[in-house]
Parts: C-alpha cells; structure tokens; sequence
DNA sequence: CATCGTTGTTCCAACGTTGTAAAGACTGAG
DNA sequence: CTCAGTCTTTACAACGTTGGAACAACGATG
C-alpha cells in the first residue's frame, strides 16, 4: 500500500505537499501539482485513515445502536442511515443490543472518542444514570426518560392518534391497542395518542383492551391478539404499535377464522414493506424514515463541527391507509 | 480520554509497562501491576483503537458488502455477522451497492488494508475482473464467476433439488419457477435444482413456467406471478428463488382469487421470519445463516492470522414445511 | 538596492500505541 | 564477592498523517 512518503519520492518533493495537494490546500505550484497528482494516479495512493484520524482526532465512525437487524424496521432505518452517513464521509458501525440494558449497556460502554465521533442511539431500557455519553449523541424516537439528549422522531402522540381517528371514522367502538409497555417511552407515548382518540369520540377506555408486548415482534402481536379474542367481547378494531405486532394479530386472528377486515379491523405502526404485500395489506402509520436518518446523522454532523447546542427534530409521518381497514 | 501515558503518570512507571500490563504481557512485577492496574481503574483508560491498529498494521474492522439492508435475508445476516465477528474483536462495516455493478464496485474501491482486514461479499453483478482484492475475502452465496476466492454458502442445486422435489411428493404436475435471471451464479444453480427435480421426475421442463425476475422484491414476484397467471395452463405450483418472490407471487395469486395452498402451492427460499407469519405461511428452503455468518468470519480470521488457503465452506440447510404447500 | 509581502515548500513535532534493544535489578552458583 | 543468567523496566523509534514554524524564492515597492 502505498503511502504519501511513496508518492513525494516519486514526485521528488516532500511528503507535505503531496499531503497538501490530497487535501486541496493552500497554494501549490501547477507544475507540482500535476507532478503529484500523477504520482497519485500511478501508485494509487489511498490515505490511510487510521493515521489521518489519529493526527486529526477524529475517528470517522459514526455508532449506530439499535435492538436488532432482523427487525425490519431497524435494518431499513440502518439502511438510511449507512447512506447519509456517507455524505459527511462518515463510516456507520452497527450495535446490536437485542432490547435488553445488558446489552445497551455494554454498547454504551464500548463507544467512546477514540472509536466513534458521534452515536445515534434507538433505546429501549436505558436508564438515567446510563446516559454518561462520551460522544456527541442523538436519540431515535422517544426519551424513556428525561435526559439531555438530542432526539429525532415524530409525534408519536399525534400519529397514534391519527391511527385511532381513522378506526373511528370508520365506526369501528370497541378498539383495542397491543404494544403497552411498562418502560417504553414509545409505547406511552402511542397509548397517550389512544387514549385521545378514544376521548375525543367519546369512546370508554376499557383496561381489557389494552394489551401488553413486551418485545415487539410477530409473536407477540399473536399471542396479544389470542388474549384479546379470547375476551367475552371481543374488539372490532386493533391498533398495534407496530407492523410486526399487526403481522401476528392478523396471523392469530386468521387461525381463529376471524376474518381482516370484515370482523375486524387492524393498524399497525412503521409501515414497513412487508405490510404493503401482507394478506390483506395492511394500514399503517409510515414515518418518513429517510427524514429521520438524514436529520439525525445533520444533526449529529452539526454538533460534531461546530458544538450545536441540543436540538428536538421532529419529522413528518403519514397513514397509509391499505386493506386491514374498512368501514363497519 | 485517558491515554497510556497519563495512566503511566499516575503508577509513576513508564509507558510501555502500562502497555504491557493492558496486553497481558510478558514479566510484570506483582506490585508493580497492582499499581498500574489500580491506575487503569482510575482513569477509566481505554485504548485508542486508531493508534493501535496503526501501530499493528490491522484495522480492527471487516466489510460487509450486500445488495441492500432493507431485503430481510440480507438483514438477517448482517446481525449474524456482527454478532460473529465480535468473537474476534471485530467490528463489521456495512456497505450497501444496491446490486448495481456501479454500487459493488465503489464499495469494493473504498476497501483497502487501511479500512478493512479482510471482507465478505455478496456480488450480484460483478465481473471477473472486479475480483482484484487488496483484502482477504470471502464470498456468501456463489462465484458468478470463476475466481479464485473462498466461499461459503449451501448447496444451491441440492436446496432447490429438494424444494421441488418437494412440490413433486404431494403431486403437483406443472410446477413454474420464478427467479432465473441471466448473470446471477445463484439463479442458475437453483434453475439447475429445478431442472433435475423435474427430470427425476419425468416431468417436461416447460419454457414458459420459468420466469425471470431482475430484482428478487416482493414486487418482481407478484409481477412474474401475475404473468404466470395469464399463461393459457396457469401453474399448479411454483418454487420461487427467495421468499420475497414468493410473498409476491401469493399476494399476486390472491388479487386474482387464486387460493393458496389449494389452487396454487408456492414454495420459497431463505426461511425469513416474514414467512412464518404470512397467511398462508410459506414452505421455504431454509439456510443454516448462522453457520453461514460464523463460517464466513472464521474462515477470514484464519486467513488473516496465519494466512490459509482458499477455502469453499457448504453449510446445511432445511426445507421448513409450511401451509402453502399441500397434496393435490 | 534594501525591504516587504506574497506564494510555495520543507522540516519538525506530534497524535497513541507497541516492537526492539538495551539497561537495570535481582538471584543463586562458584 | 563476583559473575552469569534470569527477570523486569525503560528509552527509543516507528506506524502514516497533518498543523505550524521556518525557510526560500519571487516580484513589487519605496
């Protein structure tokens, strides 16, 4: 591999215009310049960032610290992210916590100045006290407690509550809600959006149906949706606090002949793509992920640069209104 | 942040001890190691990953080079890798190309011995020329080409084997296949599976069952499906190349009240967790992924380490039987 | 022609780490 | 009490890069 000592000998000048001449700097003379320049072309010189980075002191790392990839969700937010990230000439690392404080634990414990710059984190059981940051961080979705962190996200009351206007418009009156959490921001923050919906319809807010998940994946939203038809009255309608959830619901009631959407309607939450070719498809509230991906790495690059104070970026979300959901 | 000199500073011993005592190297004194132990303590040292891998001539990272996050499998896998590769003290870097000849070759420029140790790919589009690597490398999946470096994957020809031999069992007689797709190494093995399965079978191999899909989405196979469906004898079942292609093939088959199971058996490949809870859930070849994604980084640290040969790892896979698939 | 400012280049040091070589301390044998 | 041998620590250099100071060359100005 070839370094700049290579390419100044080559050239025949020093090693710190060659440097200058790759960082476009200052003023080189033409004939320098294209001296360098070609040596650089012929023995492909490719700076090495260690070093680079070592001397700056910067790493050009960004962390990414979510549950899991294999939830759709988070592999198309990483997706996003990986792609914005290149923008600013920043490297995306993955963390995978799996949901539990262990986990975001021990990623919180791995990041630090000399690995990462800066880290987007998607917490699910972080407490107070963990939020010691070395680097400059920004939150996806909600503060699970209040702390003095940068958060990116929609209006998590507001969407759901759109979610659960729309049940109601439809005339659906017994709707129930999957996905409460004891710990999850997120998830109280849904339940507040319900709860208004329900309210502003006049609706009851009936304790049965409200239903736990405590992990958010197909599973759950099964066996919450088993529980729920298992109900002297069962809902006419389901609003689940995500996709995943809304897939199992569907799934548990089609096992029970319950048929979506005649019998019942559901909702669920992240529009990911799965929901658009699900039988039947199915409505959902779609945050615009890409603007959340983009916000956080700007903001992040902003803070990093030029020490921006916190900041709350609040990003659009629409519902997509598909087959789960028709009119009584 | 804490560097070894401050620690060294505060044991009051010189620098390379600290170094040496973090390394868990060679001859320190009892006393000696307490102190700086108790220093490393207190100063919350870290090492800088840049400095040291600058001095050590490694990067600590690996790549990870796929078409795309947002494609389950491919997600799946990530989170194997990163999960795997961290017995190493590895982090993994994710470049997505989008399956573009363009996207795979960018990401394999931005490669180098000062970015990466080794990387792991998966090329839908490259070309034998591309395979000039500066790192070890291992492919996932197949050699579209032949090229001389390690792979791992199952045996493609026998999962496709088994999955329409599967479809063949429970009496199926036109049986299409969606998927072929003329530069992909992996299609024309599972075509191959296809094609012998049929032989054995004394069934014809009848042109206008197999359909190319350019992109293996949910999309190209509710198109390639829809296509099917047109055909004068429309299929009785079809073995798709991915589950994608096949979740669009049965939501295809739905819009046109084509039952499945009954009407139309579908089997698919790659097992993701979608397919478990789509309505009906879907038969699928079932790759081991975690051994794929353990093999791949053991195999590169091997190389890396102690400079092994070429390897070409096969991993097992099942054929996970589900309600899309039924007897005549 | 001395001075000055501008432009262009080089030298040196430093980022934090570790391998090497050499120096220092200690042990036991002669 | 010396010497060899072993154990332990240290100084130094180097990895490849870049900021800053120093320096050189130049034309323009007084």
């Amino acid at each position: 591999m070839a370094t700049l000592k290579d390419v100044a000998r080559l050239a025949g000048v020093s090693v710190k215009t060659v440097s200058n001449v790759v960082n476009g700097y200052s003023f080189v003379k033409p004939d320098n310049r294209r001296r360098v320049e070609e040596a650089l072309e012929a023995t492909g010189y490719r700076p090495n960032l260690g070093a680079r980075n070592l001397r700056r002191g910067r790493t050009g790392f960004i962390a990414l610290v979510l549950p899991e990839l294999s939830i759709p969700y988070f592999a198309e937010l990483a997706g996003l992210v990986i792609a914005a990230a290149q923008d600013h000439e920043w490297n995306v690392l993955i963390e995978q916590t799996f949901g539990t404080l262990a986990g975001e634990r021990s990623a919180l414990a791995s990041l630090g100045p000399h690995l990462v710059d800066a880290a987007i984190l998607s917490p699910e059981a972080l407490q107070v006290d963990d939020f010691q940051l070395p680097v400059p961080a920004v939150l996806l979705g909600e503060h699970a407690v209040d702390v003095p962190i940068s958060r990116v996200g929609i209006d998590n009351v507001a969407a759901a509550q759109a979610a659960v206007r729309h049940l109601v418009s439809l005339g659906h009156q017994r709707i129930a809600a999957i996905g409460a959490h004891p710990h999850r921001g997120t998830a109280a923050l849904r339940l507040e959006g319900y709860r208004r919906a329900l309210a502003e319809a006049s609706l009851p807010l009936v304790d049965e149906l409200v239903v736990p998940a405590l992990n958010y994946h197909r599973a759950d939203g099964a066996a919450a949706m088993r529980s729920l038809l298992d109900l002297r009255t069962p809902p006419d309608a389901v609003f689940c606090f995500n996709d995943l959830l809304a897939i199992g619901a569907m799934r548990a009631a089609g096992e029970r002949f319950v048929r979506v959407p005649q019998d019942l309607a559901v909702v669920g939450f992240d529009n990911n793509e799965e929901s658009v070719y699900s039988s039947p498809s199915l409505t959902s509230v779609a945050p615009d992920k890409a603007a959340i991906a983009q916000a956080a790495v700007d903001l992040l690059h902003r803070r990093v640069e030029s020490g921006d104070a916190l900041e709350n970026v609040e990003t659009p979300f629409s519902l997509q209104v598909r087959e789960s959901t028709v009119a009584r």
